[in-house]
DNA sequence: AAGACGGGGGG
DNA sequence: CCCCCAGTCTT
């Protein structure tokens, strides 16, 4: 039997049972693809319901303020995915009069969507020949090719698109690519593949050579750095100091505690010391450590934050443009990273 | 071509 | 601790 053969056969006997997979309409497709991107399928589900209530078509999520799309994506991660996922619909809604494209060429050009994005939503909701290459489909075909091209070189990427175009289902494009990516994922696992009851086996490259567990070869990416985030708990009756980031660094557009970055970890007796700290709150303010040093790991980045009371005699405002008194009632409205939402639950409740 | 971008889960 | 996850964008 042919490969794609295999594929949709074993696909249909052990599919899971998936929200997405009981539609065609492109919006909703394309709601599930971005949310998955680098995410878990279970992970990425509540957010997909969340999603699909508040924002049901194109027309209503163009229309919501970002501010609200990222307070229902926080907690997901990579946030640009949201912010971008707002461009694209007021998009749709401004140039495709709210109908969501369907077509590859259309949807490549939609902010967020990109190749895989873009055949994803073209082969589930319009049966497009376009083949998905993700991380699933890069290990079954490394391991059932046996390739140990690395798969994100720019050379890896061509040859696994190539033949991921030659394997596609021509008459059933859009379930060949839903199969092959729960293959990948159910029975091609990266750990502990179940080699021994897969329908491959006896064609499975990496298998006879013994390499399976080798497959697929990836660079290394480098090395994180260090952090070390200051954070200044500073209430005023029932408000609290938030600042609002800004561009060019992590967590863009989200809420948190006014920071205060360090080159290296200090305790309150030397940041009371440092000239930041003055020039924010006045000297020889009085600092008391709340919580950490926690350590917090992002995909390229480790930071180390600590949260540090501080009582100020005036208003704080002004001094840092961005720095704002917010009610503590409304801290709920307000999107903000995993980081600064779990001090708050944990530490300004009453 | 290489880095940056979150957070969670598993070994 | 390291790797991986239905990737994309920027430099």
């Amino acid at each position: 039997m042919a490969f794609s053969d295999e594929i949709i056969t074993w696909y249909n006997q052990h599919k899971r049972d998936l929200p997405w997979r009981h539609t065609r309409n492109p919006y909703v497709i394309w709601l599930s693809e971005v949310i998955l991107q680098q995410t878990r399928v279970e992970q990425g589900l509540p957010y997909f319901y969340r999603f699909l209530t508040h924002y049901p078509d194109v027309i209503s999520f163009a229309g919501a303020p970002e501010e609200e799309i990222l307070l229902h994506w926080q907690g997901l991660g990579y946030y640009s995915r949201a912010r971008n996922m707002h461009k694209a619909a007021k998009a749709v809604v401004a140039e495709y009069d709210g109908i969501f494209p369907k077509k590859y060429e259309d949807l490549i050009r939609l902010k967020g969507v990109g190749e895989y994005t873009a055949a994803a939503v073209a082969s589930f909701a319009a049966n497009e020949a376009k083949a998905v290459v993700d991380g699933n489909v890069f290990r079954v075909l490394a391991r059932y090719f046996g390739i140990d091209e690395p798969i994100n070189s720019s050379k890896g990427k061509k040859l696994f698109l190539g033949l991921a175009d030659d394997l596609l289902d021509k008459v059933n494009p859009g379930l060949y690519n839903q199969a092959v990516m729960e293959f990948g994922a159910i029975q091609c696992k990266p750990k502990h593949p179940d080699c021994a009851n897969c329908v491959l086996r006896l064609d499975c490259r990496a298998l006879a050579e013994r390499r399976v567990n080798q497959l697929p070869v990836k660079i290394k990416g480098k090395a994180s750095r260090n952090r070390y985030f200051n954070y200044f708990v500073v209430t005023m009756g029932d408000r609290l100091l938030m600042n609002k980031r800004g561009t060019g660094d992590i967590w863009e557009n989200l809420y948190e505690l006014p920071l205060i970055e360090t080159p290296y970890l200090m305790d309150v007796r030397e940041l009371a010391s440092i000239q930041e700290v003055a020039e924010c709150f006045g000297k020889g303010a009085d600092l008391r450590l709340v919580a950490g040093p926690v350590k917090h790991v992002l995909s390229h980045q480790n930071l180390f934050a600590q949260f540090i009371a501080i009582d100020v005699q005036d208003e704080i405002i002004g001094k840092k443009m961005k720095w704002n008194y917010v009610f503590m009632k409304d801290l709920g409205t307000l999107a903000k990273p995993k980081l600064i939402y779990s001090f708050l639950e944990e530490y300004m409740v009453e």
